[in-house]
DNA sequence: TTGTAGGCGTTATCAT
DNA sequence: ATGATAACGCCTACAA
């Protein structure tokens, strides 16, 4: 192993015959250097193989040009066959590497993991924190905050202790628009599957389906979800069970309403003759489920993109980031509904 | 914002009344610290919400105490079907958490990424950089190596200068397996569908398949494949068209043998009563494809805690770390042959 | 057991 | 336009 030491501003100085200001101005892109000095610096730069110290540079200016995407979810929930995460991740990404900035990803699924997540970042290890799929009322971004850590989060935080800057999307909005695309095709008895109660995305779809129902004057009928497709099966039998007349079913996620196809399908039920589904999320695998899904588009991948132009906006200490951003949803009427 | 200022190591040393080498030592778990004091300065700590500066501790220490783990493919990859890379990251994490190291997950698709991926290593940013998924003669991991950062790597790379420590499967011991399997069971016409050539993991599936066919004297019927379901539905026909008479294929991943599955039912085919598949990784869905699969086990999640263990004693200094250590495979017999 | 002092590699503020 | 020089916050001999 070719261990040679690391070489410094100072080595490159020596061997380019000038000062350590004159090295640090040439490798940080300044104007004022003479060319020919320039030339000469890079050159030694180039010959010692130097490459700035992080460390050294971060005590100084205070900066690592990093920025951590917290999940606070197990590797085996990210890497399941939910497209959120991919979806944020990689909007999130395109933004940031847009701005040159490193993204550090971080699950946390376990108390020990999260503990570990929030030194990290209070440490100075990054220059601000995202967050997505937050469960309950979580401290941790609240807390950060009050570090002075920049902090955004994708979903409303339900802690607001300093209120953290957000980006989420109209689920009111898109919940209403498919329960009045079932209501004016004259479904009458619509049923839902909730998504995870300890999560604003899942109370806030359930709070649209309730109010929308209660205005046409409709019964609300509800099985508890968490997002995942085996939770949707579940819920859907048990919602047949309930109700064997049902004529219509929203479910809070593509991956339930998949689900639920599934067990309207075991149970001889015939979609959308029998009973019209809408999902909510429109991944492209719902272009081609059997029958295609009627959905609620929410832009996922957009919301990525908004959370880390949010982030840099906060870094570079632009004084008006707005403390929330809804971005619009809406209905795709395909075959299900 | 309560952006208060970050309180240092000096503010603590005041706030307790001691010097601010007792205070580095008490945060440090130093033993030879008077338990009063100890107890002060953990109150200050406490009261201040101390916690050290990462860039400065850094500078020093020359530790980060985190270690990078980079995949060069892109996130739509990483997070598609493939078990392969939640099961590497899962294993890589469980070791570093027990470790307390902080895993800072790196995704590389596109050369501009794969560049800044290596500005952040070798500025320091983490303490060591472990590779998987490995494409073709890949510069990077020799490049950081010989900049006397630890490396380790899973999968042989394929470039070894320096040679990098690697932890690998017995890709040729599988595969050798399976086929004996399938020559006992009588097949002669046995096909395989291969991975990627660009990554040895594909190269030495193929090697092993052309070996063991020539020692038994069968011919070889070869269609190429890049670990994707897609790819292996697309190589099953294509070998089905040419040679109709196969009675066996041997694909490089589950993935692509589930393809195969899917081919050959379309095409009318029983399995295993007219053509035998086995595949490569073992993933759990195997167990429940429709016929179950048979497959070569490998132990993708204990390569990548091993890969974390090498990684773990690289940068402790260990001077023998095992240039390479090869994990066994299994042959998992199941329906499918 | 505790404190003093020097240095880690940069950047940034001054002079020049 | 360039060069001294003082931070940045911490660790660690070495002294006391």
């Amino acid at each position: 192993m070719t261990t040679r030491e690391r070489p410094t501003l100072e080595a490159v100085a020596r061997r380019a015959g000038v000062s350590r200001a004159t090295v640090s101005r040439v490798v940080n892109g300044s104007t004022t250097v003479a060319v020919t000095i320039r030339e000469a610096v890079n050159r030694a730069v180039e010959e010692l193989g130097y490459v700035p110290n992080q460390a050294a540079r971060s005590l100084v200016t205070r900066q690592t040009d990093s920025i951590a995407l917290i999940l606070p979810e197990t590797a085996n929930r990210v890497f399941s066959d939910d497209l959120f995460f991919p979806a944020i991740i990689r909007g999130v990404g395109s933004e940031l590497e847009a701005a040159d900035k490193q993204l550090v990803l971080m699950m946390a699924g376990s108390a020990a993991g999260y503990h570990r997540v929030e030194r990290y970042a209070v440490a100075g290890h990054v220059d601000g924190v995202m967050f997505a799929s937050i469960h309950g009322a979580d401290p941790l971004p609240g807390l950060l905050a009050r570090r002075g850590i920049p902090v955004i989060c994708s979903g409303r935080p339900m802690l607001a202790e300093p209120p953290v800057p957000y980006v989420d999307v109209d689920h009111a909005g898109g919940v209403a628009a498919a329960l009045h695309h079932l209501i004016t095709s004259g479904r009458r008895r619509i049923a839902t599957i909730t998504g995870p109660q300890d999560m604003v995305a899942g109370l806030e779809r359930l709070t649209g389906y309730r109010d929308t129902l209660r205005t046409a004057g409709l019964p609300a009928l509800v099985a508890g979800g968490d997002f995942t497709r085996d939770s949707g099966v579940a819920a859907m039998r048990e919602l047949l069970d309930r109700d064997p007349t049902l004529d219509a079913v929203f479910a809070a996620s593509d991956l339930m309403a998949h689900g639920a196809l599934q067990a309207l399908r075991d149970a001889g039920r015939r979609v959308p003759e029998d009973v019209a589904v809408i999902g909510f999320d429109d991944f492209d695998i719902s272009r081609y489920s059997d029958p295609p899904l009627t959905t609620v588009r929410q832009p996922i991948g957009e919301a990525g993109r908004t959370m880390a132009r949010q982030m840099l906006r906060l870094i570079g200490g632009d004084p008006d980031v707005e403390p929330s951003l809804i971005l619009p949803t809406e209905l795709i009427v395909r075959s299900s509904a």
